[in-house]
DNA sequence: TTCCTTGCAAATCGTTTGCATAATG
DNA sequence: CATTATGCAAACGATTTGCAAGGAA
């Protein structure tokens, strides 16, 4: 098994996503990261997005518009994806793994998870729609 | 807004559909349909599926697997993914919609609805794990 | 005849990967 | 020195799209 060794480019990307609670997608950490390191390229930061995902130290959400977003806060929690203006939102909401069992019951094969999101209008969309 | 005409390709594609609780994807759908319509294109397939989705005729499954799933079934029910084969399978059970109610409380949005399924091992792939 | 639909191929998009070079331990 | 990580560009896989030709109303 490898055996990791430090970069400053890992750092600069967990760090980057550490101070943003927007979920960024790969595309926006790139170009956030382009100030500061002009040669950084997008290959690297897949390659690290991926390795902190494996190492659990960040969370990836494949939520249903196509483009992976990245999420510094590996605690459970729910999100929210605004139909309209695409951003993600933490929600805060007890936990729901108890629909677990309700899938469970009847149900030959073991459940391991779920995989939940919500959707609709976001705050500020909302108040826009009026 | 476009006059929707009538086309063998699309009445295949749904009827394909139909016939199959497996939730197959646009190339399972493409592949199977080649043997009656040996010139159908994959884009004519993709096409349809797109189209009989907007329709509200069938629904597209985007699990976390990366590739679109269609379910000629449109009620409400859930989905199980296995982890390890691949497949996706039907669940029976009760709906779970008043989760959304746990997620709008507390969330100046507006909250239309949640995408939820379940992972794990199915039936198949548990027994042969023994 | 109108114009929607098809087949085909090229294009797009997000993501992954091969490779030579740079950086880390 | 042994290896991992990087930058770059090419490769990928799924899906979409432009276009000329075919088919339905």
């Amino acid at each position: 098994m490898a055996a990791l060794k430090h970069s400053k480019q890992r750092d600069a990307i967990l760090a980057f996503l550490m101070t943003r609670k927007d979920h960024p997608t790969a595309d926006v950490v790139y170009s956030g990261l382009r100030e500061e390191y002009p040669n950084i390229s997008l290959g690297t930061v897949y390659r690290n997005l991926t390795l902190l995902t494996d190492l659990g130290q960040i969370q990836r959400l494949r939520l249903s518009d196509g483009v992976d977003h990245f999420d510094a806060d590996t605690s459970q929690h729910y999100h929210f994806l605004c139909t309209k203006c695409g951003c993600v939102i933490d929600l805060e909401m007890e936990t729901i793994d108890r629909i677990n069992q309700l899938a469970g019951a009847g149900f030959d094969g073991q459940i391991a998870g779920n995989v939940t999101y919500f959707y609709g209008l976001c705050p500020a969309c909302k108040k826009e729609n009026k």
